[in-house]
DNA sequence: TCTGGGGTCCTAGGACCC
DNA sequence: TCTGGGGTCCTAGGACCC
């Protein structure tokens, strides 16, 4: 019948919430929030129930804003392995459904379900939504649509525990009537933007004209004229989470700092963080960049990239520290983050040169020398450089590889 | 509404190369 | 030499999402 897709967006209701109230029941059906030490500025309200909701309790308020909205307010600090934890079984079910899942954060994903002839398949969605309150007794809202943008866009119509089917011939009575801001992947700023040019429902965004759109949001102008108009051809692609492209740490300090060697501290406690994590997902980067807000709320970023793609705790603080103090200000610090990125596989790079049998030349040279060996021997031309060696090459390619001639010489 | 921490993608200008 | 076009890489910043 369909020769469509069916893809499901399926997004946990106010998950961080739902899972302290399994550890703790008592929680259960009282305005409850997940926030930060509300003795340091980090008390923001990262997530909270329905109850609280109701009350006018929403993320990113800070603690005492919200006791005062809600003075029953329940407030709980983040308990993350425990969140992970649920996460990680919550996606093992969907396993069982379809291996086409892509994991888009801690609480939601997105599941392209086989087409089966014959198969109910609102129903089939129902026992999947039963068994993720009854198994892991966390609520759920499931999108049903033929994409990822629809799925997504359906999902959030009912909640919490809702399940919305939106085809594609119920997008003009569906979309089209909301505002633009309702649309995923619009967000505050394209909406004033989108409204100076007379734009403010999804329904006029689907016949907006394309040339306008480009000239003022470049590339994403005709997408979001494509989704307006309920069209979206992305895959649901399960390898997209292993496809890290920067890892980093940042902090909001209790109090703005000024004294330099506090800060080196911080960036120093920052990088090692940074580098555990790397080294946690086998993983090296080659740019390395911080980031400094200030105590008027001024972000600004400095890069740098090397030659050589590292994890370890001091050249991650070295490159860092260079960075903070070529280009700090002396204002009193805020925020600092530490991200490396233009991160690959360290995994990736050594397979790709053993297959070449140069295993003795990896252990006992730095690989720098390697490429220049390579170069000696069979020409400039042999090897494709990003800046130097480890670069990503495409997607999923770390590192150094061989250009086609050498290819077809050598092989 | 005075604002945490983890990310991704896109743009634009300059350097540099052929 | 005062002058083209195509392309990549790097850096910084902005928008957006959960």
């Amino acid at each position: 019948m369909h020769k469509g897709r069916i893809i499901l967006h399926i997004d946990l209701n106010c998950f961080y919430a739902s899972v302290e109230q399994i550890y703790d029941p008592s929680l259960k059906g009282k305005p409850v929030a997940i926030a930060g030490n509300p003795k340091e500025r980090r008390g923001i309200i990262i997530t909270c129930s329905y109850e609280a909701r109701a009350r006018g309790v929403y993320t990113t308020m800070n603690v005492g804003e919200a006791r005062r909205k809600c003075p029953e307010l329940i407030v709980r600090p983040p308990n993350f392995d425990r969140y992970r934890t649920a996460s990680k079984s919550f996606f093992n079910l969907l396993k069982e459904y379809s291996e086409i899942l892509q994991p888009v954060s801690i609480d939601e994903g997105y599941l392209q379900l086989p087409i089966i002839e014959g198969q109910n398949v609102l129903q089939h969605v129902q026992k999947l939504q039963d068994r993720i309150w009854t198994e892991l007794q966390l609520p759920c809202s499931i999108g049903i649509a033929p994409n990822k943008f629809l799925a997504k866009m359906a999902s959030d119509l009912k909640k919490p525990m809702g399940i919305t089917i939106l085809r594609k011939r119920d997008v003009p009575a569906v979309l089209w009537p909301m505002n633009v801001i309702e649309m995923h992947g619009i967000g505050k700023s394209t909406a004033e933007k989108l409204k100076k040019l007379g734009i403010q429902t999804i329904g006029e965004l689907a016949v907006a004209d394309e040339y306008v759109l480009k000239q003022n949001f470049g590339i994403n102008g005709p997408r979001m004229k494509q989704k307006a108009n309920g069209e979206d051809d992305r895959p649901v692609d399960p390898e997209a989470i292993y496809d890290t492209k920067s890892v980093g740490n940042s902090t909001t300090l209790s109090h703005d700092v000024t004294d330099r060697d506090e800060l080196y501290e911080i960036i120093s406690m920052l990088s090692e963080k940074v580098a555990g994590r790397l080294k946690a997902k086998k993983l090296a980067g080659v740019t390395v960049s911080i980031m400094i807000r200030t105590a008027d709320w001024e972000t600004y970023t400095r890069s740098k990239s090397m030659n050589n793609a590292l994890n370890a705790k001091e050249d991650i603080v070295e490159q860092a520290w260079n960075l903070f103090n070529k280009h700090w200000n002396e204002e009193p610090v805020r925020l600092l983050g530490v991200t490396v990125s233009n991160v690959s596989d360290i995994k990736e790079m050594t397979q790709q040169l053993t297959f070449f049998n140069f295993e003795e030349h990896v252990k006992e040279e730095p690989i720098i020398k390697l490429v220049d060996q390579i170069e000696q021997k069979f020409g400039k031309g042999a090897i494709i450089r990003g800046s130097d060696i480890a670069k990503p090459v495409g997607k999923h390619h770390a590192n150094t590889s061989f250009s086609k001639d050498f290819w077809d010489e050598h092989k």
